[in-house]
RNA sequence: GGAGAGGUGCCUGAGUGGUUAAAGGAGCAGUUUGCUAAACUGUCACCGGGUAACUGGUGCAUGGGUUCGAAUCCCAUCCUCUCCGCCA
């Protein structure tokens, strides 16, 4: 959420932003904003008037009762019957601005960074970084087969089994496969620990006051799963925990920056998205991720969102995967990120780009909901800012390494992952 | 599931209708100091008004209600804890 004071003081580069992001009609949108932003704060002034006045009465009826002048008390009692009604509908009054108010600040989205480009869909996105593999692409040959052929081959994830228990899209692994899939986990948290991250095992049920203070909800009702009679939402990722342990919380400066890493199941509906390119691995409503999340100073969120990104790419050249960077450009960059790069492997039998890692700068847009501040040097409170990113996400990773890496007499893993798996081939 | 207790600021914790989020502690800042300690002073958040000093309002789990006036009384909801039961 965006804050009012700014988008007050801001108002040509609020609406630049908010075209950029592909908002219709945003000089409607802000002029409907600070219309009622300023009715508002003209009904509050006339609000604290009477209620000031209220409070004097009080007090004055009982001094009057302390001295025994019940009379006295009674007269001025009655006087305050119009004023009484008065403050009511004020009251009202206000409330409802503040919840209009409310509602049209949650369907504003972020604005986007200066150097996020201009653009409409993802063809738009900027290409911003291609690893040496990416450059000198792996040639398969004819006879390659895609993921869902080797997991059969192999015998190492069971899409069927997971349609009998649960459901499409929920697969189930075994063997090797499920081995791999723990020693990747393994692999991705020590690797964030030794980048200074601490390990987090947050619950993957969160109540709907969270899914609100990392932006889910209102805008992405539809695509989590809510479940029992608790209203409970089953987390799309571990960001929703992670970024919610701080809300409502103040910290020090020299508690910052935080650096939290946690694994968890992902669950997402994917409602509507299901088509031609979905096949095995590449979309799921149950997968495990690992995630990283930062808190840093608003002057900080920049540089720290480059060493993430530098981490991602660390990770990748070591599993040995040809990877591109993209900087998603305004029309296909998410509600509530100021900037982001996704990261994609190239899966070299279907010969497509998979989306392994996004990672986002949010600044104060989450924290701003979230009520995550710090007091600065000065001792100003700020709103802090924060960043995610995946590091990384399993399945697709999974896929390319099998793709990639097969051979005819057998899938060969990287070295990195060794001590881990316990096999160097599966 | 049964019974009970409770939710007040960063923490402890008083407060059963009348100025006040008491009081203490922690942390931070300032003063003092050769240094440290001590002492003293200041210090909750949010929304308004004002260039500013300052000032009005709101907040005692949440939402309603009663009252001139509610932390305090009433209703509903949520959450936590204790004991019993069940149980990974």
């Amino acid at each position: 959420m965006l804050q009012l004071s700014f988008i007050r003081e801001n108002k040509e580069l609020t609406i630049k932003g908010l075209r950029k992001k592909l908002v219709k009609n945003p000089e409607q949108v802000v002029d409907d904003l600070l219309a009622v932003d300023s009715k508002r704060r003209e009904t509050q002034s006339l609000l604290d008037g009477a209620l000031a006045k209220s409070n004097a009465i009080s007090k004055e009826v009982g001094n009057l009762m302390k001295a025994g002048k019940k009379d006295e008390a009674e007269a001025v009692r009655l006087e305050t019957l119009a004023l009484k009604g008065e403050a009511k509908d004020l009251t009202d009054l206000l409330a409802d601005y503040e919840a209009k108010m409310q509602e049209m600040l949650y369907q504003i989205p972020n604005l986007p960074h200066e150097s996020v480009p201009e653009g409409r869909t993802p063809e738009d996105n900027l290409l911003v970084f291609e690893s040496e593999r990416a450059k000198n692409l792996p040639e398969l040959g004819a006879d390659a087969l895609p993921q869902w052929e080797l997991i059969k081959k192999y015998d190492i994830i069971d899409f069927d089994l997971g349609i009998k228990i649960a459901g499409a899209g929920f697969p189930v692994y075994k063997g090797k496969g499920a081995r791999l899939q723990r020693a990747l986990v393994n692999f991705f948290l020590d690797e964030a620990q030794k980048a200074g991250y601490t390990e987090i095992q947050p619950p993957i049920l969160v109540n709907e006051a969270s899914g609100y203070g990392t932006g889910q909800l209102p805008d992405k009702e539809g695509q989590m799963y809510l479940v029992g009679e608790e209203k409970l939402y089953l987390i799309p990722t571990a960001e929703v925990p992670i970024t919610n342990l701080y809300r409502d919380v103040i910290l020090k400066a020299d508690e910052l920056p935080i650096r939290n890493v946690g694994f968890t199941p992902c669950f997402r509906r994917e409602a509507g998205s299901w088509g031609a390119h979905v096949r095995g691995l590449n979309r799921l409503h149950q997968f495990d991720k690992v995630e990283v999340v930062q808190i840093t100073k608003p002057e900080e969120s920049y540089k720290t969102h480059q060493i993430m990104c530098d981490y991602v790419a660390y990770l990748l050249e070591k599993l040995e995967l040809p990877f591109r960077i993209l900087r998603l450009c305004g029309g296909d960059i998410s509600f509530g990120a100021a900037l982001c790069n996704d990261f994609e492997v190239y899966s070299a039998a279907q010969k497509r780009w998979l989306e392994v890692s996004s990672v986002s700068n949010f600044e104060s847009f989450q924290t701003n909901r979230l009520k995550l501040r710090y007091k600065d040097e000065t001792g100003k409170m700020q709103l802090l800012h924060t960043l995610n990113g995946s590091a990384l996400a399993l399945p697709r990773i999974l896929a390319a390494l099998l793709e990639n890496n097969q051979t005819p007499t057998g899938i060969n893993l990287p070295k990195a992952i060794w001590e881990y798996t316990g096999f160097e081939k599966i």
